[in-house]
DNA sequence: TTATTAACATGATGACCGTCATAGAAGTGC
DNA sequence: GCACTTCTATGACGGTCATCATGTTAATAA
């Protein structure tokens, strides 16, 4: 990937709204891009921060394993999205994980330029405190849908929030989306039956068809923030 | 409160570890302190941000309401602790709830004044998100205890946590420790009267006092973060 | 004191869903 | 083609805990 790319990309990525364009360039400058296949780990959890993360490709799933196994899934991001707000700032070891879901491409920045250009250029860090308010926004609302509602009203608002973000055709497993709406595999198989049987979606191995997506907004005004 | 005193609160003031002491001045003139019975708002869900806070006395307490009626503390926070980090770089109304616990002061700062000042001083920024980070690990942490923990277990964790901030003895009713928890009042009392017939705790009316701190430190190496 | 409210307490009930088990289908690699 | 892994599928079982209900105790106010 070349200069331009970089900074084309960094000029249209979540947290860099607002600069001029020749800070973008810098940037792009003092990036280089990885690629990763599919299944590849991009980053792992409790390692000490190296490097900022954007995708540039692809897509990467950032997700966090509790001591008794289960696992959440915190983020998909997309091409334009960031994999670590956090970490470069801290430097400390996150419980996170990003593994690519599909071939991807992710510029990296080493930390300390990283912040350095973040401390020159205090709108970037002003970006960043709103994104992780949606962040903290996101993960305080799942606390309470996992106290009142059901699992199937779980899986409709997982369902609204992929349909929004990547349309009606979601290449996503039924472990993945268990991880998301926070239940077993058994348990999102048996929905996802009853949704087929409604006539709701299409499935089949490792794909997701939305057939009725107004049957998706009645779970409430809003979506997740995956 | 005079000047000198609010000058203090900011020097030992989470979030603004690192700065100068002129630097710290400034905040001190720029804030002023407006004092909460308990019970009293600090500020509302769903308004938009008016001033950055930061508790100088007593508890407030941070909580969160769903559209079904159940609401999550989010955060419990004592003298130096600020109540807003997103609100005021955000502007836009945020979903929590500001209430004081008891008798307390509260510094105010106007959103423009402290945005400006963080603007000027990006080491509170990088603090803030660092924060942020926390806040967003310990929601993540606490949607997987309630996939994995049961109500017991997820009590023990809120009792260790307030062990930790308040010491042996909690002033706190069983209303507020299921908020904490994430589960019901009734749930709650029952698990608190198994506590107290185990001789861990010792209850009166809107009081706990833990007798076997031991007991508690089997939930899991960390506690939560309110 | 009496009235009223908030907190504490406890029983009964049943749905939800996690767990375990088994098995078939669909990919993948050699 | 064959072995192997991953995903899908479905049944049976039982514990947890939210819900509803009712009653008691403690604090506060009139």
């Amino acid at each position: 990937m070349d200069l331009e790319s970089r900074i084309d990309l960094f000029r249209n990525a979540i947290g860099f709204e607002g600069l001029e364009d020749f800070q973008i360039r810098e940037m792009g400058e003092i990036s280089f891009v990885r690629r990763f296949l599919k299944g590849q780990i991009v980053f792992n959890e409790n390692v000490a921060c190296q490097h900022f993360h954007l995708v540039a490709q692809g897509l990467v799933k950032v997700s966090l394993v509790s001591y008794g196994g289960n696992r959440i899934t915190y983020l998909l991001a997309g091409p334009g999205e960031p994999l670590n707000l956090v970490g470069p700032f801290s430097g400390a070891p996150r419980p996170f994980c990003a593994e690519a879901l599909e071939h991807a491409l992710v510029a990296h920045v080493k930390r300390d330029d990283f912040t350095s250009f973040c401390h020159r250029h205090p709108k970037v860090m002003h970006n960043i405190i709103i994104i992780l308010g949606h962040a903290v926004d996101s993960a305080n609302s799942r606390i309470l849908d996992m106290m009142e509602m059901r699992v199937e009203q779980r899986l409709l608002k997982v369902l609204l929030t992929l349909y929004r973000k990547f349309g009606g055709t979601l290449d996503f497993t039924s472990i993945e989306l268990a991880e998301m709406a926070g239940t077993t595999t058994e348990s999102t198989l048996r929905v996802m039956a009853h949704f087929r049987q409604s006539g709701i979606v299409h499935t089949k191995r490792g794909q997701i068809k939305i057939l009725k997506a107004g049957c998706l907004e009645h779970v409430g005004t809003e979506s997740m923030w995956i």
